[in-house]
DNA sequence: CGACACTATGTAGTTTTATTACACAATATG
DNA sequence: CATATTGTGTAATAAAACTACATAGTGTCG
């Protein structure tokens, strides 16, 4: 009964297996889960066109006790404010629906990815991230400015870290690997041939390599270790969004299960890193 | 969503004015405010010692239309005041629980990003980017890469957009800045001296500075206009983490502003940049 | 193709829950 | 101390939710 699972993300999840009046009703609340949260089972049975006792049974199914009980469940989860599913925008959204629609798409991303992260992955990626001598993140494109954020990250444990963009520089830095290098992939589809090729010349020396990528991908296939990553679909129509803000929220939950595997001895280190910069700040203004 | 309106502080408030049921009715709620959002009106009731219609009317008192809709709004509260503590990583954190946290640091970061979310600054930057000839990203550390990662979005809207972390670059090309540069400045902390500077030295030509930093800032008081961000504290002990990704977030926002300013003729243009791509790829793997 | 089984859905009645009207009690006020 | 005034409970009413059961729909197998 935690907040474990916002309701609404379970609805839709849910959708194509209910029947027909039980879709109708989880299509009912959907539309405006707000007012769902104050409709009495009469006036949510009439906007869903089916009867009472199927609100009934649609709550029940989702382990509520009963209507009220639902309704209880689905008002935590709004507060979230979480708007369901992506929400596209449309050419006619204005200041005062984009944003929240932008936002709400990246929480629910970030809410999925959560629920769904492949912790095993992680924790060998940490393993391996742990114990290298060198990192390599390298990335093209949006994956690029992801590759760079991670270089800023991995160098305070003390690790050579190179970030690149040039394919051929990949190439030659992946044909030059040896024990104790990590190759760090990242690509969203996990399709984009260069980056396959030079993860898979990487693969032919003593190296490893990691990529966090799409579950699946040729890119995952090439790797030692994949950190697979499920692909919303049409969010990303015209702009790539939510998927390397999800990339960026697994590399800090690598960075973190580094810092924790290093233990206390590694504190001092980051916190003089992060003091280094006091001397370049202004005092804060008014 | 703030303090004001959570219940449960409201009612504490109001304690020394309620008479004296009324009073029973809510020291009763306070006790155990989770159990009263499950109770049924008579269980409150026999709860605080009061008959039924003192609950009721105890409800209406705080503006609820009766008591389940009071139930509601407690329910409402309770999350909301629970779900707003971030929750620090620990050293004995694992991988069950430390990647929960920061993707729900994460989550709560960006939640209340949007609920407090600058609409008017944003719908002005929208405005200047629309018109710029020529965008400078500038960014410094962990924002170097949120400036390259805007970088990747912007220069598909045809304008010719710069990105550079070298500062003396960043001082010339801010002292030849002329009528339609826009310089976008980007720093969690709004403080770093040499970036201002560079500001300052910006505001001293034609060009227009935007600034994407902390609310009241020495960054921000340079810019002709600043999208003022909160900055919440202690998440970021030791590595960077939720600040750049609410960063992120606003410039998708501020991309998809700009998007539905250039209206319908832009999308055939973003369309074929996102197809150039369809060749560099595999076909998915299995 | 039809009978049977099973699921899905609705109807009507019952129970629970919430609200209202009103009467009585407490408290304050002149 | 009488009289407003406010506070509180009782009992009746209304609303909401739930249950048992009947019927409609769907699929399966002889």
């Amino acid at each position: 009964m935690n907040q474990e699972n916002n309701l609404l993300t379970q609805l839709s999840a849910a959708l194509p297996e209910l029947n027909k009046s039980e879709a109708k009703v989880a299509n009912a609340i959907l539309e405006d889960p707000e007012a769902a949260t104050r409709s009495s089972i009469a006036v949510l049975a009439a906007a869903a066109n089916v009867s009472e006792p199927s609100v009934n049974r649609f709550c029940k199914r989702f382990g509520a006790a009963g209507f009220p009980d639902f309704k209880l469940r689905l008002a935590r989860s709004l507060v979230s404010g979480v708007r369901y599913i992506s929400r596209a925008v449309e050419l006619d959204d204005d200041i005062n629906t984009y944003p929240r629609k932008l936002f709400d798409n990246t929480i629910t991303a970030l809410m999925l990815a959560r629920d769904q992260l492949p912790l095993s992955a992680i924790e060998r990626a940490v393993d391996y991230l742990a114990q290298a001598r060198h990192l390599y993140f390298l990335g093209l494109g949006t994956s690029a400015a992801v590759a760079q954020d991670a270089e800023h990250k991995f160098f305070r444990f003390k690790v050579p870290v190179t970030t690149c963009t040039d394919p051929l520089m990949h190439r030659m830095l992946a044909a030059g690997g040896g024990v104790g290098d990590v190759f760090f992939f990242i690509s969203h589809t996990g399709r984009t041939e260069i980056l396959v090729e030079t993860a898979e010349l990487a693969r032919t020396t003593e190296a490893t390599v990691v990529s966090l990528t799409a579950e699946g991908s040729p890119l995952a296939a090439a790797s030692h270790l994949s950190i697979g990553l499920g692909v919303a679909e049409n969010t990303e129509e015209y702009l790539p969004m939510t998927s390397r803000i999800v990339q960026l929220a697994v590399l800090d939950v690598l960075a973190t299960g580094m810092t924790l595997r290093r233990g206390e001895s590694i504190l001092p280190h980051l916190a003089r890193i992060k003091d280094s910069l006091k001397s370049t700040r202004l005092p804060p203004g008014d």
